[in-house]
DNA sequence: CGCTATACAATCGCGCACGATTATATCATG
DNA sequence: CATGATATAATCGTGCGCGATTGTATAGCG
């Protein structure tokens, strides 16, 4: 190991995560394209399928976004009648995010996604398994 | 496993995925900003450390991006001092990436990057070799 | 040689992503 | 109860990221 270079970009761990992200974000568009979505927008929704009615500041911790991004996403979703955004009546600087009617609709139409992306992804069960504790050990250190 | 649900943000693969290379970029930006370099312009640089006066598209190739992202971030490279952009001779389509010589030097402040990443990143060596395996296979299954 | 097809970079438009700031509401504390 | 501290979302500015389009250069082909 003499000559290992460590600004060699195939020696990095980060670059093949950053590049590998923005890859799969892209294998999505097609997915959710026809449901109005965006990969940001997609997970999202999928905070809000699990918790209705959270707060932004919430959403946000699911998510690891912050209200810079997530106050004009949300307008976004709330144009395209999804959800509805209304202050906290009980902390009037909350504001809660409600799924309307099509918002909660939609899920059905999504339920194939995941399934769709599993097929593409050419990784046995046991190595997305092991990816996926790997990632999550990363986003913890990060805590 | 009557329950599981596909569309819970838990039983993602590749939500983990978005969120760790989100939170790893931002990890980059302290040992990043003193040398003046976003971390797609840390990863472009690292490119041109390896292969100097490689064409756009050559460089896009290496990165998995297009010119539409690469052109402005060249151009702001350009404005650092640390690149310049000429048409080749040959082929007036194309067009040179060449580092300066501040770009060269640019390289040993850099040195230190990867192994701070190393240490903030609570991997086993294993575990990092294995993560950077099945990214990258992640990676190749989207050729 | 001329003419179409292809390649390449640049540009445009939109949507994240985030550090920093701002405005308002609630809390804590004296 | 008043006032400073904290919490919350919104806003602003900059930089990706990319699909689509544009303009120019080269290649291919009759």
């Amino acid at each position: 190991m003499e000559d290992y270079d460590p600004l060699a970009l195939e020696n990095q761990l980060c670059f093949p995560l950053y590049a590998a992200s923005k890859e799969l974000t892209r294998q999505y568009k097609p997915l959710l394209g026809p449901l109005g979505l965006t990969y940001t927008q997609y997970v999202a929704m999928m905070a809000l399928w699990e918790h209705d009615g959270i707060t932004v500041g919430e959403l946000g911790a699911k998510l690891y976004l912050d209200s810079a991004t997530l106050t004009p996403l949300l307008k976004r979703l709330e144009n395209h009648g999804y959800v509805q955004r209304e202050r906290s009546k009980e902390d009037e600087r909350a504001v809660i995010v409600t799924l309307t009617d099509e918002g909660r609709d939609l899920r059905k139409r999504a339920v194939d996604v995941p399934f769709c992306m599993a097929g593409c992804l050419k990784l046995a069960p046991e190595e997305a398994l092991e990816l996926k504790r790997l990632l999550t050990k990363v986003l913890q250190s990060f805590a």
